[in-house]
DNA sequence: ATAATTAACGAACAATATGTTTAATAATTG
DNA sequence: CAATTATTAAACATATTGTTCGTTAATTAT
């Protein structure tokens, strides 16, 4: 792919994380975008559609190494999955991982974009808890499947934004253990 | 009060709901809410700084009526809320509710207004699950209680959301049962 | 009932933001 | 080096916002 492509859509990104951290999302706009990132006005339309296209975008990156990673690596030491420790190491990786974007993390969750990025959040971890329930780790109670999934989901989100806004001071086993502690 | 602002008010929310059935909420504009209530552009600016401000008028509005009406009843009946049976009642209580105003909550729930209404819920679910955890109806597990606290209020809008989703096929009784299955 | 008050109106306005189009320039690929 | 493709700046029509102002209409209070 043409190396310009890549820095221009870096230029895009850059800008925006620094933009959130200075300006409310709501405020943001693609004027603002265009001179943070110093390309024209033109190159942005060529790359995205609107500012929710941009930090779509992001979150989809973030998500796609997260997951990805903590995926491959379960691949290759081959689990069977089947016991809770194997689950308890998968979330603890997916932990580290979203840690390492601390800070850009940080500034999406700061902001009204957050639901955006949440949404794409909810869409991965829905692949883990998927996993989960059809492997039988963690119990289904008296409701209907669909509402137990959701809100096995909600439970890892809520953990998630519990640690962000305290800084991510505890460690991700913490957080893990947080989490599974919430359905015992 | 007089009589007219209330009437201004009414129908900028009636218009309001009437246009989140039609069209999305990123995509209606003042000019259209405008039309749709045939009220005067500085009429509109007199109550309402932007769209936001209606959108979380109307959500305030629903649960003043949702929760004042519930924790009233409970007030009147003075009960000791030291049992899981009354809170049931409570719970029971603001499901009926929401369920009075299901058209409109469909509307908003679809929308990517979504959030700015979940808020003002959580808010107010907030209160009853304060006392849900100083009442120690609900046991704490091995976690924060900021972090018990905010999954508790997040059980109760994830059985909301799923009711809604379903188009409240279910009883708020059997929905009441999954709120309170889900912390077993 | 009438006078005083207050709300709603509509039209016009500047200011800002969006999204598209151009022709010229610069970087990259093969 | 030639061909291709991305970036640029500037200009543009269009849409949206939020404010202002004089007029009209409804309401409240005397």
């Amino acid at each position: 792919m043409d190396k310009r492509i890549q820095k221009t859509q870096n230029k895009i990104y850059l800008g925006f994380s620094s933009l959130l951290k200075k300006k409310n999302y709501n405020k943001i706009t693609v004027e603002d975008m265009l001179k943070e990132s110093n390309i024209s006005r033109s190159t942005f339309y060529l790359h995205f559609k609107t500012k929710e296209d941009v930090l779509n975008s992001i979150s989809k990156n973030i998500f796609s190494h997260v997951f990805s990673h903590a995926l491959t690596v379960e691949q290759t030491h081959d689990f069977s999955h089947s016991d809770i420790f194997e689950y308890s190491h998968l979330i603890t990786h997916i932990l580290y991982h979203l840690h390492d974007e601390k800070v850009l993390i940080t500034a999406i969750l700061s902001s009204e974009s957050k639901e955006l990025f949440l949404n794409q959040m909810r869409k991965n971890v829905m692949l883990v808890v998927d996993k989960l329930v059809l492997d039988g780790i963690m119990k289904n109670k008296q409701i209907p499947i669909d509402l137990f999934k959701a809100k096995l989901c909600e439970d890892f989100i809520i953990c998630v934004l519990y640690w962000f806004e305290h800084d991510c001071y505890e460690s991700p086993e913490k957080i893990k253990d947080y989490y599974f502690e919430m359905n015992k």
